[in-house]
DNA sequence: CATCAAACATGATAGTCGTCATGTATGCAA
DNA sequence: TTGCATACATGACGACTATCATGTTTGATG
């Protein structure tokens, strides 16, 4: 079996086999990989997909997999930290005020994201089974991080009460209100849930 | 493949194989399985927990889980409304005071319940997964909608909104809270979740 | 053009898991 | 006490999966 490290600080995570050479092709595939991979944990879990599939979803055959990722673990770390930094970076382009702030919230809790687990939140989809997966914790909990501050920081809050709290306080809403949402069969409370997770937090704008 | 049914009437799991003669070590034995199944499934998943795993813990070997259940999937279905009505019970003994709601948010939020997941709430520990396991959802269902109707009535809210749309912002929050801090792995910014979501839940009493 | 490491495909291996088959033991019914 | 359905243990089967082995192709380098 192989270890995979995480180095907080420099936020790498550290394997055993390199990719060499990467020509340009192939570091395109690599990223295939990934966002494949990021999608279909996103929409089956961690476990529920398998290594063949993800290749196979990528275009090739489950062979090569050994020449991108020394082990399943390791693509489940890689992945993570790949779509975190693509999710950072949209999250940049949205607009400091009030309205992008009830925008973001919204479409976090709207009918859209919560059908549509595989492009969505990784938090929502994935936090129980990652709780139990040692080697992507430490990637989620960066992603984590870097949400709370990107939340504390890029939209206004009320003054009474630390912004940094607030955002925390947000967050957990929104990603309750997501993943139970998404697990109820009931449509009208699934909705219910949606709405007013939504309006207690945009009722001061 | 046995498909299980769910009537969300009589809240009853369909399934084929009935259980003749439930002489009292039987059900009993019965009721250790689905306890020890509960147990498991919340510490590691539905996936990561095999069926003689469960049979082992209880105290029997894999042999005779085909006399108690159909399917695991039943066991699955089985296992979480068993649990959902004890957890039910116990509800009933909070008592209805601005401090029996503090006390009880509390206790959500804390550092034990996010350390022993195979005792604690259901949603948080296995929502995803459920959402991907057709059986499982219908009494995952009546188990949300229960909680949110003891969570509405068993506990005074401010009157300037509706309580149940309060309830359901509190339990979003809640389940949310919870399934971040028990991803993370810092431990600080764990701690931090657990206090500044309880903060936000319990400022007003 | 020749070389060589890499990425590729096919196939194999070992382990796990859900489920079933078979035989034995046990406790209620007559 | 006898008979029979049920619960039990052991063992087997088939499917799936992560990983590795082997041979082939390919594309950049000299």
């Amino acid at each position: 079996m192989t270890t995979i490290m995480f180095d907080v600080n420099t936020r790498e995570i550290k394997v055993e086999i390199v990719m060499r050479y990467p020509a340009a092709e192939t570091a395109e595939k690599h990223e295939r990989i990934l966002d494949q991979a990021a999608k279909l944990f996103r929409e089956r879990g961690f476990s529920g997909v398998s290594v063949s599939e993800i290749m196979k979803a990528t275009g090739l055959t489950h062979g090569p997999f050994y020449n991108h990722f020394p082990s399943k673990e390791a693509l489940m770390a890689e992945s993570m930290q790949h779509t975190s930094q693509k999710a950072m970076g949209k999250f940049s382009m949205v607009e400091n005020t009030a309205n992008g702030k009830a925008d973001f919230i919204g479409s976090y809790l709207s009918a859209t994201h919560r059908d549509t687990p595989g492009d969505g939140c990784l938090i929502a989809a994935l936090a129980p089974e990652i709780s139990r997966e040692p080697a992507v914790r430490g990637p989620l909990t960066c992603h984590l991080a870097d949400f709370i501050d990107k939340m504390t920081s890029q939209f206004p809050w009320p003054e009474d009460k630390p912004a940094r709290q607030q955002a925390i306080q947000a967050i957990a809403a929104m990603v309750g209100g997501l993943v139970m949402a998404r697990a109820v069969s009931d449509e009208a409370l699934s909705d219910e849930i949606l709405h007013d997770v939504l309006a207690g937090l945009t009722e001061g704008s």
